[in-house]
DNA sequence: GATAAACCCTGACGTTACGTCAGGGTCAAG
DNA sequence: CTTGACCCTGACGTAACGTCAGGGTTTATC
């Protein structure tokens, strides 16, 4: 029922010193202690040491990892349903990975070369911004990509900046609200994620609330924009998806 | 056709920053300076951060990039197919995550509760001596784990490290076998493969020849032991499979 | 019941793979 | 011809541990 260090580090598949670490930085601080100083770990401490593990693996640093959970409001289930879905646009990279070895492999053996955007696009994180233009068209607006391009070609690096800044306060916003436990049909999200909606309209194309609505429909169906949400809070990616369904008929 | 840093570290989703430092590692040094002093990069400086990418998404340090890079005998198919082994091996990983997570959540709900030793197996590598003994069982050899666990019991710390050291040796001297271009079914090999037969034998359980030819068998059809093996040296793993089967029969 | 091997503790410095300035030269569009 | 984006070389900072050192504790075994 109590574990010492290294029993649990063998069970685990960590270091001692990681153990230490994670209790120096306070993410995993054994529930006791011997009588003689040594660490004792309880089964609900490796439960909380296999929730570090999971976020560690999908790339959070570990300021992140205290940060989710030391949140009062964190919840094992809502995490593992996070994880999951991290983990699941996390195999539809690496299967994208495959995908591009053998494409680069039967360009090798004559078949069509690749382009220089192909040959990385795989590595690095998903970026929203630069796939919505493009999903939109799917859905008709035929010229959302052209007007997109026309407008940020003329963006300075200082606009990027600013445009990056008034996404993350816009996110940060949602966030918060999701953390007060605003339900997403309530006023107050209809308006934040309005906010989202006009900064879209206004940094690349125009989008209507009914446009807005299929994007958000994306945010659950697009494992890759999902994880961009999810990894911000748990279950914001479907929270975003109401939110922004309501706003668009009301 | 030259690409300057700012152009690349966009294209390749890195940092200007990481350039640099592959450059001062000498694990992408760009073909070219132009007057002014800046870094040229060509298309085959590209294909070569690829592979940078490829390895370092695989978890190599870039130290065992360099030396995998900087082997005369770099071969970019070669490495391509170890690469995309290594990543299948990868996803059967994180598939095994999604499984840990649907049995977490079934145990919550008053599903069967999981083992601690099952909570934390899917992280880490994976060890390929705790899990032969394991297979071993399915040919038949019915005692195999149980033979191996009575003798490891007694196995000191010291013992452990001289296995570690042996064992090393062993697949250094394969791995250099390969490098000279040795064939799976010359002596050499065949000589090299006995002794990791002989190793298994001495330290865990009796190894027949035919035993160890279905443990070969094993190293290319189970994704975790072939990357093992492959992430010695690409091609190690159908290697030693053939030099086993080679010497199974002599 | 002693004695060694294995295990635990707390510092504290080392390492990897970059991030992040500082200070200064270069290029291209208006 | 200037201004904003871009490039250079140091050089120090940082995250997540690895790796001793020096010293106490537990446990298996003789």
């Amino acid at each position: 029922m109590a574990y010492t260090v290294g029993k649990v580090a063998r069970l685990a598949h960590v270091s001692v010193r990681t153990l230490h670490h994670y209790d120096e930085l306070g993410i995993l601080e054994p529930s006791g202690r011997s009588e003689s100083g040594y660490r004792l770990y309880t089964d609900a401490d490796l439960a909380q040491l296999q929730q570090v593990l999971f976020y560690k693996e999908l790339g959070f640093s570990l300021e992140q990892i205290a940060d989710a959970l030391g949140d009062p409001g964190f919840d094992r289930s809502e995490a593992l349903q996070q994880q999951r879905g991290l983990i699941t646009s996390r195999v539809s990279q690496l299967e994208a990975m495959l995908d591009l070895i053998d494409r680069t492999v039967a360009a090798e053996n004559g078949g069509i070369a690749l382009s220089k955007e192909e040959m990385f696009e795989v590595f690095g994180d998903f970026d929203p911004t630069e796939y919505e233009a493009e999903v939109k068209e799917r859905w008709g607006e035929t010229d959302a990509y052209k007007e997109s391009a026309r407008r940020t070609a003329r963006y300075t690096k200082a606009d990027w900046q600013r445009f990056k800044d008034e996404a993350e306060e816009i996110n940060t916003a949602i966030a918060a609200l999701i953390d007060e436990g605003v339900a997403p049909d309530d006023a107050r999200a209809m308006d934040a994620v309005e906010r989202a909606r006009l900064q879209i309209d206004q940094w690349f194309y125009p989008c209507s609330r009914e446009m807005h609505a299929n994007l958000g429909e994306m945010y659950i169906a697009d494992p890759r924009f999902t994880a961009t949400y999810e990894k911000i809070r748990p279950g914001m990616a479907r929270w975003m998806r109401d939110a922004i369904a309501a706003n668009a008929t009301r």
